[in-house]
RNA sequence: GCUCCCAUCGUCUAGCGGUCUAGGACGGAGCCCUCUCAAGGCUCAAACACGGGUUCGAUUCCCGUUGGGAGCGCCA
């Protein structure tokens, strides 16, 4: 076997294809990505489909475009783990051939029954060892191959994250590598192929701490070097419980429905358990510039929606306008039910709304009112902004504003200061409410003279007769 | 139950024996700005889990307690 050399990392992600890219795994895959970016490596996507139960194409598929969207690029893959269950036999082959396993005839049933005498008893179960020493062939029937440990001895390594690890060779005990039915298990198959695609870091979810011992023995078994492990913490959901995939762990698809950016969502990930200082905006080039498993921390940490909101008005804030109207003409289009396109207006419209919107879903409802002639008007504020008070000055601006020859935030402007001068105590607020009433149906949006040279003048002098005739007679 | 891991503001974190009256960010509160909502500016509240050591000196090192997490499959 080669020994991988680590200067030139290669690390991998090992997604299960079942349900969606999960946020877990996702600031996994980050984190192999960010890892091999910065110092010049390879990452090899591996789909660990041996589970054929649970595995379907169509998550796969999912898990895939997860990463392509969060603009995570692989370097070699995505291969199946499998279609590569000869490779996993033929190594059982070979550990069986010099000693390192073993057949096994203990039935599931007898173990299961031994199990939980011992935990009853208060220790902890490992494989006893009934069938180490009886060199058991082929033909014995129905059996398991099981890993020989060696009796005692430190399966230990440094962890890049977690520091010195590692646990007593006795504390694991032997271990079912093949399956009766002679299928390879998980932790053989994941090893063999770590091995032979020349994985040098393997960087997991510190679930995976424990398993490591083991994985240790099976490199020695392989006579393969160990890589470098690196454990990253667990994300949490709120009060520190685990993540659960129905409360709280959305799936990255469901993420980008609710209008996030993959600029902000990479960077709420790679925050959670590193940091570089007091730095929280991090672009993708400086992730790669700065990622250092080094300054991973050791304790789990909870995903803070609040910070991602904010992380994500900040990326819409700086997307360029072209951009930002692309990414949220299929949510407008959604909210109003209605294909938008492109236009000038929107563009502009867009400018306005960046810093009044934390994601796209929000940025497209606060935008209806330009997007379609179909008001939705709130009737708490048509009551109090719609009375008859407000009737005469109103009609004197319509008036003045169908006059307008040109239409601009500065025309519309000197159409307010005409009317506010002619009607008597009638202040700024008690004119644009109303008119904002009109326009859009509610009492929030965009500075009144943006919106109305925004929305144009045939469809403001519209709004605002249509709201005349909505305002009650005295 | 057993093994292992973790522990600084509500949350993400800085801190790697004195620079800590513990810093930043999100969130919260207040003020300013103001045609609404935002954005922006300023200010404030908010933490070293507890108990023992070690040391001239512990947020930082060690031990214990408590709390939390992970693992203990012929699942991955």
């Amino acid at each position: 076997m080669t020994r991988p050399d680590p200067s030139t990392p290669r690390t991998r992600f090992a997604p299960s294809p079942s349900g969606f890219l999960h946020l877990g795994s996702a600031r996994t895959a980050l984190f192999n990505w960010a890892y091999a970016r910065r110092h010049g490596g390879q990452l090899i996507i591996r789909i660990e489909d041996t589970d054929a139960e649970r595995s379907t194409r169509e998550s796969e598929r999912a898990v895939l475009e997860g990463l392509e969207w969060l603009g995570i690029d692989w370097d070699e893959g995505p291969l199946r783990q499998s279609e590569r269950s000869d490779r996993h036999l033929a190594a059982v082959e070979r550990l069986l051939a010099t000693g390192r396993a073993y057949r096994c005839r203990c039935t599931k049933e007898e173990l299961e029954q031994r199990r939980t005498q011992t935990i009853a008893a208060g220790n902890k179960w490992t494989y006893d060892g009934r069938c180490r020493d009886l060199e058991l062939a082929e033909d014995c029937g129905p059996h398991t191959v099981r890993l020989r440990l060696p009796a005692h001895g430190e399966l230990a390594w440094d962890d890049l994250v977690f520091g010195p690890s590692g646990q007593d060779a006795s504390e694991i005990g032997d271990r079912i590598i093949r399956r009766s039915d002679g299928q390879p298990l998980y932790h053989l198959a994941v090893v063999v192929d770590d091995v032979e695609m020349g994985i040098t870091h393997v960087i997991r979810g510190a679930d995976h701490h424990p398993n490591t011992p083991l994985q240790i023995a099976l490199y020695r078994a392989l006579d393969a070097e160990p890589p470098r492990f690196a454990h990253v913490p667990l994300i949490v959901g709120d009060a520190g419980k685990k993540l659960s995939k129905r409360r709280d762990a959305v799936s990255i698809q469901e993420f980008q429905q609710q209008g996030f950016l993959a600029a902000a969502l990479r960077n709420w990930m790679i925050r959670i358990g590193w940091s570089c200082g007091d730095q929280e905006i991090f672009s993708s080039e400086q992730i790669c510039q700065s990622f250092d498993l080094a300054a991973v921390n050791r304790s789990s940490a909870q995903a803070d929606a609040d910070k991602l909101l904010w992380l994500n008005q900040h990326y819409i804030k700086e997307l360029p306008n072209s951009e930002l109207v692309e990414a949220l003409i299929p949510f407008l289009s959604h909210e109003i039910s209605q294909s938008v396109t492109p236009s000038s207006g929107l563009s502009q419209l867009v400018e306005l709304q960046r810093e009044r919107s934390r994601t796209l879903v929000e940025m497209a409802r606060l935008s209806r009112w330009y997007a379609s002639d179909v008001i939705e008007y709130a009737d708490k504020a048509v009551q109090k902004q719609l009375n008859a008070g407000i009737r005469a000055p109103l009609r004197d601006l319509h008036d003045a504003l169908a006059k307008l020859a040109t239409w601009s935030d500065e025309s519309v402007k000197s159409c307010f200061e005409a009317v506010l001068a002619r009607h008597d105590d009638l202040k700024m607020g008690q004119l644009a409410q109303p008119v904002r009433v009109a326009l859009t149906g509610g009492t929030v949006s965009p500075g009144i003279f943006e919106t109305l040279a925004v929305l144009g003048q045939p469809r403001s002098i519209e709004r605002i007769a249509a709201a005349l005739d909505m305002i009650p007679a005295a």
